[in-house]
DNA sequence: TCTGGGGTCCTAGGACCC
DNA sequence: TCTGGGGTCCTAGGACCC
């Protein structure tokens, strides 16, 4: 970058580093340079998972969304902490405000530990530079960010900077660095999509970003077909949006230590889920437009059961209409339960955005 | 080896209407 | 006996994200 260039747009991916494990570290500093994994009640022997390992802890193979109890066997003597949602919620605060803080930043939040960021520069990696130093400073937690010229790889330009670190994806450096990558590389490619890929004889990104648009739609849909390709090729939006996030609904599960056969524990288990998820949507006091159950049978099953079964605001019919349903549930035994309340929108609600799943 | 909890959005297909 | 064509709305299910 020579001092030259004019300011143009940019978008900057921030997301902190092991973010819980490093909130948990700072407030037990003895624990620093230990393997230390964050997860569920932090009793390795209950059934829960993993929420955040540090990087101590990832070196042995440890990471989110594994069991608690894989990895205990994996590292026995690692200090297993509970997952504490406030401390994270008050950490994340001032995180994002520190970003707001940026002169000309537009924030976008997507979660506990990243934002985009927009900014118009000449000098992006000085922006960037900035503000995990000013992240620092006023939090003491360090990040990672991408740089990039469209939302897209600005977020796949991150893994490459962390830890502490920054990387650039433009449409001049994307096939290089991605190309070869398998198409399970890119948000929003999971494991499901990337064989479905596959079958189309797509297995790297160059090949998604070359493939044939109407073979893609055909097989995912209008939508997500031409979708898949945007990811492959890096291309899209590059606007950081900052409306606030309006909850499109809540829900509450629980998953049971022991398996729930009897059908009286099942339901008072139901009543008190029924209780959380009303009090959660009537705190922020808008109607109830549908409800639903999830329940997940031992043993595991990947599919997880959502019946729809209520359109109503009024609470007494949601509870009726959940406990009708639990009754009639097959006999088998509940390993988890969950409750699921859909609100109405408001009608300044921002619509019409390009697909994202989970947030953006 | 045993799989959390909180979310969002898309697609297929049936019901229903003209 | 043979049953169009187009549209909307709703539900169930699937996939992915942090």
């Amino acid at each position: 970058m020579s001092d030259g260039d004019a300011p143009i747009p940019w978008v900057l991916h921030v997301d902190l580093d092991q973010f819980i494990a490093a909130v948990e570290l700072l407030r037990r500093p003895e624990l620093v340079g230990l393997p230390v994994v964050v997860g569920g009640r932090g009793d390795p022997t209950e059934r829960a998972v993993v929420s955040t390992a540090s990087y101590e802890a990832r070196a042995f193979g440890v990471g989110s969304g594994m069991p608690l109890k894989i990895a205990a066997r994996k590292i026995p003597d690692a200090v297993f902490l509970p997952v504490d949602a406030p401390a994270y919620t008050a950490a994340s605060d001032e995180v994002m405000a520190t970003l707001r803080a940026q002169p000309g930043a537009v924030v976008q939040v997507l979660g506990w530990d990243e934002a985009f960021v927009g900014v118009t520069t000449a000098d992006p990696l000085a922006v960037a530079r900035g503000i995990q130093a000013a992240v620092l400073e006023r939090t003491r937690l360090h990040c990672s960010v991408g740089i990039g010229d469209t939302l897209i790889r600005a977020k796949n330009a991150t893994d490459f900077g962390k830890p502490q670190g920054t990387f650039r994806l433009t449409a001049g450096n994307w096939r290089e660095v991605m190309g070869d990558k398998p198409t399970a590389a890119l948000w929003g490619v999971g494991a499901k999509i990337s064989k479905r890929l596959a079958g189309l004889g797509i297995r790297t990104v160059d090949e998604l970003a070359d493939a044939d648009t109407a073979a893609l739609a055909a097989e995912f849909g209008p939508k997500m077909g031409p979708w898949y390709q945007q990811l492959g090729r890096g291309d899209g939006s590059a606007v950081v949006d900052d409306t606030p996030w309006v909850a499109r609904g809540h829900s509450r599960e629980t998953t049971f230590q022991t398996d729930l056969v009897a059908r009286e524990d099942i339901v008072a288990a139901a009543r008190t889920l029924i209780a959380q998820v009303l009090g959660d949507v009537a705190a922020e006091g808008r109607p109830v437009v549908g409800v639903g159950v999830k329940v997940r049978y031992a043993p595991f099953t990947t599919k997880n059961l959502v019946h729809k079964i209520a359109t109503t605001s009024d609470a007494r019919l949601v509870a009726d209409e959940i406990l009708a349903l639990i009754a009639k549930l097959e006999n088998r035994p509940v390993r988890l339960l969950g409750v699921r309340a859909e609100m109405a929108m408001p009608d300044d609600a921002r619509e019409g955005h390009t697909p994202t799943r989970g947030g953006w």
